[in-house]
RNA sequence: GGGCGCUUAGCUCAGUUGGUUCAGAGCACUUGGUUUACACCCAAGGGGUCGGGGGUUCGAAUCCCUCAGCGCCCACCA
């Protein structure tokens, strides 16, 4: 059947993915092979495809293709987080919408919509990513809250608690009022915000004195316990040990005296807010001042605000600022930029906060996740830029807070039978939580009722970290075979943003409960940005949809057009012109199929020398191509792979190598180097499969019928070639030789078709070998060996070669002359250089032979070359 | 404030230990092409004092110092 006119992607993908699907081709099990294993940095649940993950993904499959080529067992574990937080805002989100207010409801009423959210909304982004030809192993597919999964999660709380790793702390936290749940410090982001620096001063007690202090935060006055100045701030000295009133509470606090106040900040004088403060609260702590918490969950004020109650902090601000300004005790007012707290995922200003909260130790259990990346090179982070950063956090890691108050997510297994601190026990199940407490109370009356669970679920990285190994049941059979097998996997692709909140924790993990790393290699992709170089986000509307681009590109092109300009680490420009150079691509291999498929084979005729010759070329080309494969891959430089792969097939093999077995017009082809053809097509195919896989598998089997079992996904890596590597040479000798041909032919208007002769002084002993080649692509008629230059010829010259084409008539000699007069100068410029350097005694004497002996063979060769020109110029005149 | 990194052709970037193949690639650009696979094409060509300055060396894109600009991470000031 004809090919069609172009590739077309819309006709061929679907098919195939259907196929490889129905075929199990992306399924693993045990075998003898090695195991080559990446898991998925598992999408939120309420994902859509974007561009990151379109990149993401594509890496993840290039590896796992290759890999599956390369005869490993390759094994790619798809799945989902449920990302607390997200979904939970979603949640609740929808359910306003629907005149629903999560407050009225149960917890398990609330969860019930959250898992029907799930059900009907989650998950699209797997589905989107076979659009993408992603070969997952869609059987293994997991999900973060799944109740395997949560129980391994809970297994891990409860052995880490019971290590004494888990503690339950007071302690000031990230409290988001919108989502009104903690975040950890890596949730935070500091956003520069124009505010204000309030003047206001404060009457001291029992004198008609008062002091001045600046504070961006008005309305925190109402938590005020105490004011602080620096012990040698001599402004002030007269003030120790007085007391100071708070204005509109009238509240009197001590003034205290630290150090820590900056004598140059603002007045020098610093009002304390221990409960909403993170320093304040350091203050409070030393100081034993009473700590005051003025703010509801939502972060209105409560009743310490009086009259403020209810109302909301930036509310508040104003109209504090307002009375205060009345009250005549509102000094001034400056303009001040600060960085302010905001929550990654809900915007709003953080809040910082006193709470009861988990946190998990870190100090111990970093210590092998620092020795394996950084001492060790257990586990190589690319590119290597990024163990500064990574050795950076690690070793000033803080506790973690693994505690949410939330409902989307795993409970926290901690269980109260009373109202004190340390009234609860930490269990896997409430049966097991009934019989530690009777244990720890004596009390054997004591049953299920008497118990209540912490309210609160665990951070969704607290879940994620154990992926590598609970997707494997790890943590609750850490001996079974899959998990032995499969774990440590290889690979790990993902983004920078997440290095500290999940890369290195899973690390942590993983040596913490395997004593084994979770993997061996972490590919850090950059961030994709627009063709300005924003970065992408729905604001902007600068990201282009994902799914459009494959409908318009194919996955192929699309693929392609992500990986082109994609070094690890680097971010990536993305422009849809990538996609389009992607999807020439595909298409340039199309048609150089299309072409093989229009020769008349024949029996009949011998193979041509140029075929066999240039046959042997290609092999040689491509086994140096594949070297090189090898070494970009090694250290996970896609692009480059990707381009020594694009460079190999549409110059070496589409503009050179069909060029050289192309029978003439008319004529048929040899059947020895037709079958060869095809056969260097295939290797061709293989090698572009991982980039292209849909494009290569349809041309594959459009080769031949195949069964399934000859399916390209499942074929083989091309075997090595031997590498003629003076072929090469003279290949690249002649493709210049080629090249100046052309290049007379543009000159002087001769059409292609047109036979002309050549002539050459091969002052360089260049083999003859190549000659049929030349002869091809330049159509030349015959080349002659000659040792005196040919008058009434136009010339160029490759090296010291000389080449001579006749033609009588055409030829001007003027500009011949100012040609060669060119050249000549610049090769005596050349010589008196490479001169220079030799005269140079120091040259000499220091430089290697090597190079040394480089510069003379480049002073003989431009000494040569003079010889030839100023001859032909000689004849010329 | 602390740390890391970047600056090479119009754009996106390679350039491993200083010296053959070092000034490169892809794209874009210019010019010329309906040769019967592909105009999503072919051929030829132009283009950079390697951010500025200084230094080490026989020799520097590469090593050192300095200045300028940009990016990221961490901490954070009331």
């Amino acid at each position: 059947m004809a090919l069609e006119a172009n590739y077309n992607s819309k006709s061929v993908e679907d098919k195939w993915y259907s196929y490889w699907m129905k075929h199990d081709f992306f399924h693993s099990e045990i075998d003898e092979r090695e195991p080559y294993t990446i898991v998925i940095p598992p999408p939120n649940v309420t994902g859509v495809l974007h561009m990151g993950h379109m990149l993401n993904n594509t890496i993840q499959d290039v590896l796992i293709r290759r890999a599956r080529l390369k005869g490993l067992n390759a094994c790619w574990v798809p799945g989902m987080d449920h990302a607390s937080i997200a979904t939970e805002a979603k949640v609740v989100a929808k359910l306003k919408e629907d005149g629903i207010d999560k407050s009225d409801l149960t917890r398990e009423e609330f969860l019930k919509h959250a898992w029907d959210w799930t059900d009907e909304y989650g998950g699209v982004i797997l589905e989107q990513l076979k659009k993408l030809g992603a070969s997952c192993d869609w059987a293994r597919t997991k999900f973060t809250l799944d109740d395997n999964m949560s129980q391994q999660v809970i297994k891990s709380f409860v052995d880490l608690y019971n290590k004494g790793l888990i503690y339950r702390g007071y302690r000031m936290v990230n409290w988001d009022p919108e989502a009104k749940t903690t975040l950890s410090d890596e949730e935070v982001n500091y956003v520069e915000k124009q505010g204000n620096f309030y003047y206001i001063s404060y009457k001291i007690q029992g004198s008609d004195e008062t002091l001045t202090i600046a504070t961006t935060r008005p309305e925190t006055i109402f938590g005020d316990t105490a004011i602080c100045i620096n012990p040698n701030d001599d402004r002030f000295t007269h003030l120790k040990g007085k007391k100071a009133i708070v204005p509109i509470c009238n509240r009197v606090v001590p003034i205290i005296e630290d150090e820590y106040v900056d004598v140059e900040l603002g007045t020098g004088c610093l009002k304390v807010t221990p409960a909403h403060d993170i320093n304040d609260k350091m203050l409070g702590d030393k100081h034993k001042l009473e700590v005051i918490d003025i703010f509801n969950e939502d972060a209105s004020l409560n009743s310490f605000g009086m009259h403020y109650e209810g109302k909301d902090r930036f509310v508040a601000r104003k109209e504090v600022t307002k009375e205060l300004e009345s009250l005549g005790v509102l000094i001034k007012t400056e303009q001040h930029l600060n960085k302010v707290g905001t929550s990654e995922r809900t915007k709003a200003v953080i809040e910082p906060r006193l709470s009861d909260q988990w946190f998990l130790k870190m100090e111990d259990l970093v210590k092998p996740a620092i020795k394996a990346v950084l001492e060790e090179d257990d586990v190589v982070l690319h590119p290597k830029k990024f163990e500064s950063t990574y050795r950076h956090w690690l070793s000033n890691i803080r506790d973690w807070n693994i505690s949410r108050q939330l409902w989307w997510g795993q409970q926290i297994p901690a269980y109260f039978y009373g109202d004190g601190k340390e009234d609860f026990v930490v269990a896997e199940n409430l049966e097991m939580a009934v019989s530690l407490a009777k244990e720890k109370t004596g009390n054997s009356d004591l049953t299920s009722a008497h118990l209540k669970q912490d309210p609160d679920a665990l951070d969704t990285w607290f879940s994620s970290w154990l992926w590598p190994m609970s997707v494997f049941d790890g943590l609750n059979n850490p001996e079974n075979e899959e998990f032995k097998y499969y774990y440590p996997t290889n690979d790990l692709v993902t983004g920078p943003d997440i290095l500290f909140f999940w890369v290195a924790r899973m690390i942590i993990a993983g040596f913490e409960y395997t004593g084994k790393r979770p993997f061996k290699n972490v590919y850090l992709t950059g961030l994709v940005r627009d063709k300005e170089g924003r970065k992408m986000s729905k604001q902007l509307g600068n990201s282009p949809d994902a799914l459009k681009l494959i409908e318009e590109y194919g996955a192929g092109g699309v693929r392609v057009g992500l990986l082109l300009s994609s070094a690890a680490g680097n971010d990536l420009m993305f422009d849809e012109a990538l996609c389009q150079q992607g999807k020439a691509f595909g298409n340039k291999i199309w048609n150089a199929y299309k072409l093989t498929q229009l020769w008349e084979v024949s029996d009949n005729i011998e193979q041509p020398a140029s075929s066999a010759l240039a046959i042997k070329w290609y092999q040689s080309k491509m086994g140096e191509t594949l070297e090189e494969m090898e070494d970009h891959y090694s250290k996970y430089r896609i692009s480059d792979a990707l381009m020594s792969t694009y460079k190999l097939i549409w110059g070496d093999f589409c503009s050179s190598f069909l060029e050289m077995v192309k029978p003439a017009y008319g004529s048929p082809i040899d059947h020895k180097t037709y079958q060869q053809v095809i056969a260097i097509f295939e290797d061709n195919l293989r090698i572009v499969h991982p980039f292209m896989p849909f494009l290569t598998e349809e041309l594959w089997h459009e080769i031949s019928e195949r069964s399934p079992e000859g399916a390209l996904i499942i074929n083989h890596w091309p075997e090595n070639k031997d590498i003629d590597k003076e072929l090469i040479t003279d290949f690249d000798f002649a493709a210049e030789v080629i090249s100046g041909i052309r290049t007379i032919r543009k000159e002087k208007n001769i059409p292609m078709k047109d036979a002309i002769s050549l002539s050459v002084i091969n002052s360089e002993s260049v083999s003859t070998e190549t000659d049929v080649i030349i002869s091809k692509l330049g159509n030349i008629s015959e080349i002659n060996y000659i040792t005196e230059a040919l008058d009434g010829a136009l010339t160029f010259r490759v090296k010291s070669n000389e080449y001579f084409v006749p033609m009588e008539g055409a030829i001007n000699i003027e500009e011949e002359i100012a040609k060669l007069s060119e050249e000549l100068k610049y090769t005596e410029g050349f010589l008196r250089s490479v001169q220079g350097k030799l005269k140079n005694e120091k040259f000499v004497s220091g430089a290697p032979e090597q190079v040394v002996a480089n510069e003379r063979k480049k002073e003989a060769d431009a000494i040569a070359k003079i010889e030839t020109i100023k001859t032909s110029l000689a004849s010329l005149k």
